[in-house]
DNA sequence: GACCTAACTTGCATTTTGCAAGTAATTCGG
DNA sequence: CCGAATTACTTGCAAAATGCAAGTTAGGTC
């Protein structure tokens, strides 16, 4: 699975940017495809990693969700964060990612209770990656 | 790069077994093709990530070294141990990991410190991923 | 009802990977 | 020295995966 572009893709739109339905991973910015989403997903599902629930105001949406074993995830995204940004010209901003490589356990622990609380908001909450946020 | 297969197994590879020939990657046990392993090498190159020396030995072998970037993504192989063993059946002794997810910054600071030196003793010495030993 | 939206599915072109044979340089043993 | 084996790729082609864009179905709004 970490082996898998997409994948990797889509755990990290939903640990670091929040994003939770097809359409928000779609327009993500990353040019994935349909078929490719749709199967990805599925995979995800099937490997334990997400879960899907129906949106509570509309039918026609789907929410994806980690799953324990998702959340599992999170020190694996936080590392390659700080090393991206360390390595990489990715545009996070370095005081924000040194603060957050000196603090790992707090954030994780943070991120994880919050997700646990079905609250999506991402692992570093100020930290906007490259793509549309989907709050702004 | 971790979102290409091939890289990640030859980077875990060379981090967590050791290995450091074109020979050692191919006979791995992962299958991977003669073309695709010269490829991902090369590209691991050039992005910095591994260095290319000539063997002291034998001059039709080449031995494929971490660089400093490359070191760097210790942690985020650390992880994915730590996860693949909590939640995979990847073989490997839980004793081991849980202790090791205990020390980490001495695990990668010990294995930083190796590396360097040159000694490619792998990021958990005593630990054997499916496979070859290569130095069976 | 008409129109739009959300989540896929499908057909086909393009790209990547898998397989196996091949090449060139080096090493080893008789 | 020479033949055989080894090391690190390279190559041609088949198979698999991805990219592109059109299509389908169910749901929402006016």
């Amino acid at each position: 699975m970490f082996g898998d572009r997409w994948s990797l893709l889509i755990i990290r739109d939903l640990m670091v940017r929040g994003l939770r339905t097809y359409r928000e991973f779609h327009r993500s910015g990353e040019g994935i495809s349909t078929s490719i989403l749709a199967n990805r997903l599925r995979k995800l599902e099937s490997f334990g990693i997400i879960t899907i629930e129906e949106d509570a105001t509309d039918r026609r949406r789907t929410n994806y969700r980690l799953t324990e074993k998702g959340i599992d995830l999170a020190p694996i995204l936080l590392e390659l964060l700080i090393w991206g940004a360390r390595h990489e010209k990715t545009g996070a901003p370095c005081e924000l990612i040194d603060k957050m490589a000196k603090n790992r356990e707090r954030v994780l622990a943070d991120a994880r209770q919050r997700w646990r609380d079905r609250d999506p908001t991402p692992l570093l909450p100020n930290f906007e990656v490259s793509g549309r946020d989907h709050r702004g």
